[in-house]
RNA sequence: CGCGGGGUAGAGCAGUUGGUAGCUCGUCGGGCUCAUAACCCGGAGGUCGCAGGUUCAAGUCCUGUCCCCGCAACCA
């Protein structure tokens, strides 16, 4: 019986559309998933999305529809993406599916009835008009990021899971399991900065908002992010605390998780915490893939580099931007796509080096033998080292892929076609073709060339399926297994490969860029720039709360152990000395603040950051090109603004 | 002194246990004509961040130093 294997990609986030980036996953989970499928396993291949929470709220209501409506339009969204790719998914879960909701208030309730979570207290701001809890990094310049008002310290009723119970436990497993956490890296982040250092217990409910599954046996509390999305994993098979299904059994656990760099942490503390918590195993791999970036940049919608799935399949097709995708990524450090490198692999890669060898190959086979196989047994020079790297790329593959290096698979893959373009140039058909004699062999190499090609077809699939199934049409043949590639020759003589057809067209690369050009300028004339809303209105003696004052910068400097913060020391006119940390590091070096005057609002409740206690803060503006501070210095020092 | 990773040809990357520095793209030159102006071969281009040290021998080990990145912390 085939051995199965349970792989799953993070569950998408439905609060909007997803970019290429975020996409990249689920096609690099679908190349394995595929492969293995292909080697024989029994695999099980999980993806979906994420729907409860407050910003899902939040956008709802901005959009004017119900969280529910919201959600479903944003996971019709993902799951088209999902299909374009051409990924093959065996079950898609929303965490808004019935019995996911179930079995989620089943587990949290076990939790709590065996003591693992407990009812205790939240701390945090509160924002009174708003219900709403916050932590002080949420918080808009000291007030509720929401209306914009007054937060207060408060504590409020919530459930914990006790993480602290299980940390020796989790840091035995995770030292026993040396391939748990993949990368390596990823690994010695989590030991060293958060199970070594002691586990915080941590917040599984909110009361501060409704949208998510409601705590069954408290109403008003309801189930925070942890518990809800990541359950999915094993309630998507069938989990039931109090009897799972015959799928469940056979799946879990787990063989990989592939998640993103930036969710390790809950993948590899909360979850598996939560798994032996249940008295479940725990799964044997995680796979946190890095990121891919537009350029240098981080894709975001306000940079307006974002670039879109459908928009690339577009124009290059579902096979290339797959190609692209897995081959451009590299093992840890993030990856990066423009347009001009995807144009740049698909001609030099696709359609020269793949595409032009599986089209060559053909025509001469139609042409000399009228596409009739010949047999491959006129042995001559250089056929060995071709067969040899066939058979070998097919184990080099196999490796690659044990360790999640798919690029260096594809680079594997390609080095064969790259072998038998040589090939041709080495025995050169053409001119066998021209001598009688010599027609034996000719068809031998042929057949060497037509059988290496096959091979590349198998060992496409995972990536380019279309294109595997296009070569394999234009070689006629059904040898389209795993076990057909295991020994080179299965390709039998007498049968006929068909007609030649361009597998990739070449792209005419200014003429594209052009276009792209083109199309993003017609995008950005018919969009309009993001703007931020207006807050409620306040009265005259709600603002006059705030005093203003003019400063001068007499001092600045960096704050240490702090990418974001300058210390800066003011002189506000009262004669004694001011500090205040600004996150303007990034944007100013301290020579280009000191003796500038600028604006701080000097009634603000101090705060200690990174070390620093700040009293007050100063004025700056959001801009495209950065926060940009308020200068006043024509102004006095001291000067109150009203 | 928070933890960790990295600085190698114009660009992007490999370099296992120390022993002539490689790959892809680009570039220059040559070859071929079956093919999608494709394919094949060759050349140019690197004092392997910097400074020391160990060694017969160091990109590869050790020390110091500068810079970049990830995680954490943090944008009052």
């Amino acid at each position: 019986m085939a051995s199965k294997y349970y792989i799953t990609t993070a569950i998408a986030y439905t609060s909007r559309k997803p970019h290429i980036g975020n996409s990249y996953e689920i096609v690099l989970t679908d190349a394995i998933a595929r492969y293995k499928r292909m080697q024989g396993y029994d695999v099980f291949f999980l993806t979906g999305t994420d729907e409860h929470g407050q910003k899902i709220e939040e956008y709802a209501k901005q959009a004017g529809v119900s969280p529910k409506e919201y959600v479903d339009r944003v996971a019709g969204q993902i799951r088209e993406i999902c299909d374009l790719l051409n990924t093959t998914y065996d079950k898609f879960i929303r965490t808004t599916d019935d019995y996911h909701e179930k079995a989620v208030q089943k587990i949290f309730k076990k939790l709590y009835d065996q003591g693992d979570i407990y009812k205790g207290h939240y701390e945090g701001l509160y924002c009174t008009p708003c219900e709403s809890f916050w932590t002080e990094s949420q918080l808009k310049d000291g007030k509720c990021p929401d209306c914009g008002r007054e937060v207060q310290p408060a504590r409020e009723e919530a459930y914990f899971l006790k993480l602290s119970k299980y940390q020796k436990q989790l840091e035995e497993f995770i030292e026993a399991h040396e391939n748990f956490i993949f990368p390596e890296a990823r690994k010695k982040e989590m030991l060293n900065n958060f199970i070594k250092p002691g586990l915080q217990d941590l917040c599984v409910s909110r009361t501060s908002f409704q949208w998510g599954i409601p705590v069954e046996f408290d109403p008003g509390h309801v189930i925070y992010v942890w518990i809800d999305a990541l359950s999915n994993y094993i309630t998507a098979l069938g989990y039931d605390p109090d009897g799972s299904s015959e799928t469940y059994k056979k799946y879990w656990p787990a063989d990989v998780h592939i998640i993103g760099k930036d969710i390790v942490r809950f993948h590899t503390i909360y979850w598996p915490i939560m798994l032996m918590a249940l008295g479940e195993p725990l799964p044997k791999q995680v796979f946190g893939h890095p990121w891919l970036l537009f350029g240098e940049d981080k894709m975001s919608k306000s940079r307006g580099n974002v670039i879109y799935a459908d928009e690339l399949t577009a124009r290059f097709g579902v096979d290339a931007v797959r190609y692209y995708l897995l081959s451009e990524m590299p093992y840890t450090s993030d990856g990066s796509i423009t347009y001009e490198t995807i144009i740049e692999r698909y001609n030099a890669d696709l359609a020269n080096t793949l595409g032009n060898l599986v089209n060559r190959t053909i025509t001469m086979q139609n042409k000399y033998f009228d596409g009739v196989i010949q047999p491959g047994d006129c042995a001559g020079p250089f056929d060995d080292a071709l067969k040899a790297l066939a058979e070998q790329t097919v184990k080099t593959v196999d490796r690659c892929f044990d360790q999640y290096r798919i690029a260096d698979a594809l680079d594997a893959i390609f080095a064969l076609a790259h072998r038998s373009n040589k090939y041709i140039d080495e025995t050169m058909p053409w001119a066998l073709a021209k001598d009688a004699a010599q027609k034996a062999r000719l068809g031998t190499v042929l057949y060497n060339l037509l059988e290496s090609i096959r091979f590349l077809s198998v060992l496409l699939q995972p990536f380019m399926p279309e294109t595997a199934e296009r070569i394999a049409q234009q070689l006629q043949t059904d040898l389209t297994g795993y076990d057909s590639i295991q020994s080179f020759g299965a390709l039998r003589p007498g049968e006929k490969v068909g007609a030649p057809q361009v597998l990739f067209a070449r792209i005419d690369a200014e003429k594209m860029l052009q276009e792209i050009e083109q199309a993003h300028q017609n995008e950005q004339a018919a969009s309009k720039p993001d703007f931020v809303a207006f807050l409620d209105q306040i009265g005259i003696d709600e603002f006059a709360k705030s005093d203003l004052r003019v400063a001068k910068v007499k001092a600045c400097e960096p704050v240490k152990r702090a990418k974001k913060l300058l210390k800066l020391t003011l002189d506000d006119g009262s004669g004694a000395e001011r500090t205040v940390a600004s996150g303007i590091a990034q944007y100013y070096t301290p020579d280009q603040l000191t003796g500038r005057n600028v604006i701080v609002v000097a009634n603000l409740k101090p705060a200690v950051l990174c070390g620093v206690e700040s009293a007050g803060m100063i004025l700056a503006a959001d801009t495209p090109e950065g926060v940009r501070v308020l200068f006043a210095d024509d102004l006095p020092v001291g000067a109150k603004i009203r």
